[in-house]
DNA sequence: CACTAATCCTGGACGC
DNA sequence: TGCGTCCAGGATTAGT
């Protein structure tokens, strides 16, 4: 499913493809997805010229010559740049069209969204978001003051986007596990020192798997959109029963908060 | 205010 | 083979 460093590759594919190209045309095929596509969307963008392509959190931020679109990948959505000679895929319910090209909207389980807004600062998904893991203003220090006082547990506390966006199960996993935090550690008991390696990882994990983004784009063509490459590169996640790979014992598996959280007993405490 | 559980949806894995 | 059941997952919303 697309995490942080999908959306991100995304943004940087589509936005080489469409920057200052006009929109011809736009076809909706299937409105319902989280949220409903507005009925007027091909009104409102026919003629429009795209002047920008950026990335708040998971949401793709479109900017037009009057407006914002707001996308959202959901749990299964995919973006393709692709013509008209491309056959329809099953779940194909959105194509944005350009003279040449089309950008085209996938999404098999609809968890996403396609949004049309006049300026960003009203639009209330954006409003609460939490820090941007890859900014210059996330670190450990930061890490550390943001947890002071929460009880909840670590991983639910990076998960939670009004906190820290763009870290989803697989990678808040991934990251504790690096970290040798126990992922039901209580936000508030880690140290500066924990919080200091926690932010590190969370960075680590998420540019590599930006590097290796372009493999995965390609791999978008595919049906489902699922990790393709960058799943070789997991170390804990989905290793129930199986030996940790740093120190051998074996990889327990717990839910918190309705996720499946893998750790390492020794490793991680 | 802080936290928990339910919710949206489809495809894939699994048991019978 | 085919049916039913369950689970995965992000982020909002309703509920405690």
């Amino acid at each position: 499913m697309p995490e942080l460093p999908e959306v991100e590759t995304t943004v940087r594919y589509i936005k080489e493809k469409i920057a200052y190209k006009r929109i011809t045309s736009v076809l909706v095929r299937q409105p319902s997805l989280r949220y409903k596509i507005r009925s007027n969307l091909p009104k409102l963008l026919k003629n429009q010229i795209i002047q920008d392509v950026s990335r708040r959190a998971k949401y793709i931020l479109i900017s037009l010559n009057e407006g914002y679109l707001i996308i959202h990948l959901g749990m299964s959505g995919s973006l393709q740049i692709t013509n008209a000679k491309e056959p329809i895929q099953k779940h194909s319910h959105c194509d944005i069209m350009f003279d040449n090209i089309i950008l085209r909207y996938n999404d098999p389980r609809r968890f996403g969204c396609i949004l049309w807004e006049t300026d960003l600062a009203s639009n209330k998904l954006l409003a609460n978001l939490g820090i941007e893991p890859l900014g210059d203003d996330f670190n450990g220090q930061s890490l550390y003051k943001l947890t002071r006082g929460r009880k909840v547990c670590i991983k639910q506390f990076i998960m939670n986007p009004h906190n820290l966006v763009g870290v989803g199960n697989i990678y808040a996993n991934e990251s504790l596990w690096k970290s040798g935090i126990t992922p039901l550690k209580p936000a508030k008991e880690c140290s500066e020192k924990q919080c200091e390696l926690l932010a590190d990882e969370i960075k680590n994990t998420l540019l590599k798997s930006i590097a290796a983004g372009g493999t995965t784009l390609k791999d978008f063509k595919g049906a489902d959109g699922k990790l393709g490459y960058f799943v070789r590169q997991l170390q804990i996640y989905g290793k129930e029963d199986q030996a940790c790979p740093k120190c051998g014992s074996e990889i327990k598996r717990v839910v918190i908060g309705q996720r499946s959280s893998f750790y390492c007993l020794k490793c991680q405490a």
